[in-house]
This record gives structure tokens, sequence and C-alpha cells, in this order.
DNA sequence: GTCGCCTCCTGAACGGCGTTCAGGTTAGGG
DNA sequence: CCCTAACCTGAACGCCGTTCAGGAGGCGAC
């Protein structure tokens, strides 16, 4: 059977799912596609760029609409929903680090932080600032978490899961930290509690 | 001429900085210490091990005693401390970012900040979540960072390099959302300014 | 002085990896 | 029906981390 670009992708997410992206390597992939090693070359040009095709395709089956109008809600719903997406793969978070880190593709999030961004009137080129501080938060601890949740599913002891509270503690902070030097505050004041 | 454990590290880092993470490998390496690479297997169960040892070894070199007296002046020596350390050797961000994600060594940043924010009595086991919060900006920033800049002086073009002072502001984001969560409010008054 | 031990290293191999390339095959539109 | 483009094969290259049985050399104990 011969296949698209497409079913490449789709072959390389389930191989991700089901084996690691350690294990996603183009021979296995060629394996599970019932082809040589060599016939991927004809769809991409070299493994990260494959990469960076899984990693869209991750990003883009994890798109959800914006709801909120407020821009530090829409703050926390894309940095929630990009966990959640980075979540519902295994090493999907070190996937798209790598990916983000090595510059191709997977430029989605950011671009979405920046926008939304936008309305609160961060002065002084803070906006590209503040979103990269929310995306390495993002993406650093999910990675963790992913980490820690995957060693626990396995058998290995003395790691401690991250509470699920965690996260949102975290990005509360980088959100309030943010909120204090916005012009247009945001749909809620600044939340004091411990 | 023998080796011990101590050389073998003091050679990774020259490599490492000679020709990058991706170059350092056991072969590599063993050929710089003229030595077979089954002779590192002596002194470093694996390869993971070394990077560790390397990892705990540039920490350890850029090591600087703390000045400051109040929470918040100390946190941010340690993260400025800690991103100078990543950048005095290359790809230093990357190694220590993968050391600390697969669980060895490096623990050191993360016990400092810990113990930094103690004083500042943050409320429900928050200290931890804070200190992870503030090391994935030091570490997801400098390596991006380190990137651009090696990217750079490489031939690479349209990648513009980051501002100097976005380090120091993403990290005042943070430090300013943790100090809205403290007890004891630090040194200085919560920076308004834009 | 020589014996034994512990440290350090060799030599050779194993299986796996990403990647290249010349040439074969097949599907689908004109 | 044929031609072209898309897709693939087979075979190789040079790397990688790692294992293991065994050799060599310094050094303290006797």
């Amino acid at each position: 059977m011969r296949h698209h670009r497409d079913d490449v992708v789709r072959h390389a997410i389930d191989v991700l799912d089901a084996y690691g992206l350690a294990d996603l390597t183009m021979r296995r992939l060629a394996g599970e596609l019932d082809v040589r090693p060599s016939a991927l070359y004809h769809h991409f040009r070299d493994k990260q760029s494959l990469l960076a095709a899984v990693a869209d395709e991750v990003l883009r089956r994890g798109a959800r609409p914006l709801v909120s109008t407020a821009w530090d809600e829409q703050v926390v719903e894309i940095c929630s929903g990009l966990r959640d997406a980075l979540l519902a793969y295994r090493d999907g978070a070190e996937l798209v680090s790598t990916v983000i880190a090595f510059g191709l593709g997977a430029s989605r999030p950011y671009d979405d932080l920046v926008a939304a961004l936008a309305p609160a009137r961060l002065g002084a080129d803070l906006a590209p600032t503040a979103a990269r501080t929310l995306l390495h938060l993002v993406l650093g601890h999910t990675l963790d978490e992913q980490t820690h949740l995957q060693a626990g599913s396995a058998g290995a002891i003395g790691d401690d899961p991250r509470p699920r509270s965690d996260f949102a503690a975290g990005l509360g902070l980088v959100v309030d930290g943010i909120r204090l030097r916005a012009s247009v505050p945001g749909s809620v004041g600044l939340d004091q509690g411990a």
C-alpha cells in the first residue's frame, strides 16, 4: 500500500503514543507502515521535519476555540489548553519542547499568546517577553509533570507525582506578575489569597 | 596515561565547549583522552551518569556565594547566577535541562531556591511550586537565548537575538507574582513600572 | 623483593541509528 | 494506452551506546 504525507504523520503519532519518543525511529515508523526506512525520505527531508509535522498535528488536534473575552482569562485558557494538548499523547511535552527549541514549527501557541496579550497594553515590548515566559512555564512544567506521571505508571518508586494544582498555581503566579504591568487590568482583581 | 573520574569530567567539558553537546559522544571523548570508548565505562555506568557529572561540574564552577539578605533579592541572585553558569559553556542550558528532566543530579539550584523562598513564608506548599516555576523560566529562557546566540554566531540568518533585558523582565514578572503571595514581602515594594 | 590486589584499560564485537542514492514500480490524468 | 509524477526498494555508509573477557601496571603488605 502506498502512503501520503498525512498517513505518515498519523502513524507517527500512533507510534509515539504506543512506544514513546525515544522509540519513534525512522526504522520503527517505516516498519509500522510496512515500508522501507528510505521511503520516509520521500515525504520528509529529515527526521526533524517529521517531528515538526507531528508536533503541529498534536497541537492541531488539541486546539480549542477561546471562550473568554478578557485577556487574562484568554491567557489562562491558552496555557491550559496547551498543557492538555501536550498531555494527550505520550511524551507530547518533550516532543513539542524540542521542536520549539529547534525553531521549526509549533509556533502557534506563541503567536496565540502574543495576540491574547495585546489588549493588556503592556509597556515597552513586554508582550513577547511575557509570552515566552508563559511558554517556558507551560512547557517546563508539563514536561516535568508528564515525566513523573509516566515514571509513576511504570514501576519507578520514590517518585512522587506533582499535585494537580501545581500547574494552576505556577500559572497564576506569572499571570499576576503580568497583570501588574498591564494598562488594561483584565477581568478580575489581583488575587492576594495564598 | 591513566585517568581518574575527574579527568574524564574535565575533558568532557572541554569537548562540550569545543564541539557542542551533540558531538559530546563517548567515542569522541575517549579519543580526546587517548583511550578506547569502553574505558569510560569503568568510570561511569552509562552516558547519562557522565552527563549528570558534567552538569554538576558546570554548576559547581559557576557557583557564587549569595550577598543579599532579603529573600527576593536572593531569588534574583540565584536565577541570574544559574543563567550565567549555563551561558559559560556551549550548550550548557541544554545539558543541564536534560539532566534535570532525567532526574539525576543538578538539583542544587532547585534546593537553593526552596531555601531562599522559605523566609517569604508562602502559604500552602507554594514554595516548591514557585521554585519549579522559576527554574523552568530560567532553563527555558536560557536555552532559548543560547540557541539564538549560537545560531547567530554561526551563519544562520533571520534569527534575531533575544534582547539582554528579556531575562530580567521575565524574572521580574515571576518574582512579583511570588511577592503577592508572600507573608514577608521582601526588600522592595511592588514595582508597578512598565 | 615479590606477591597479590585493585584500578584502569584493550580488543572485538552487537544491535541499532539517521541518511543517501541509483534505479524499480505503480497510480491516474490526458 | 501511455507518460509522468509520486512512491518505493535494496544496499550500503558511518556513526552511535554498550557489553565483556581478559591484559597490564602501580602499590602496599609481608
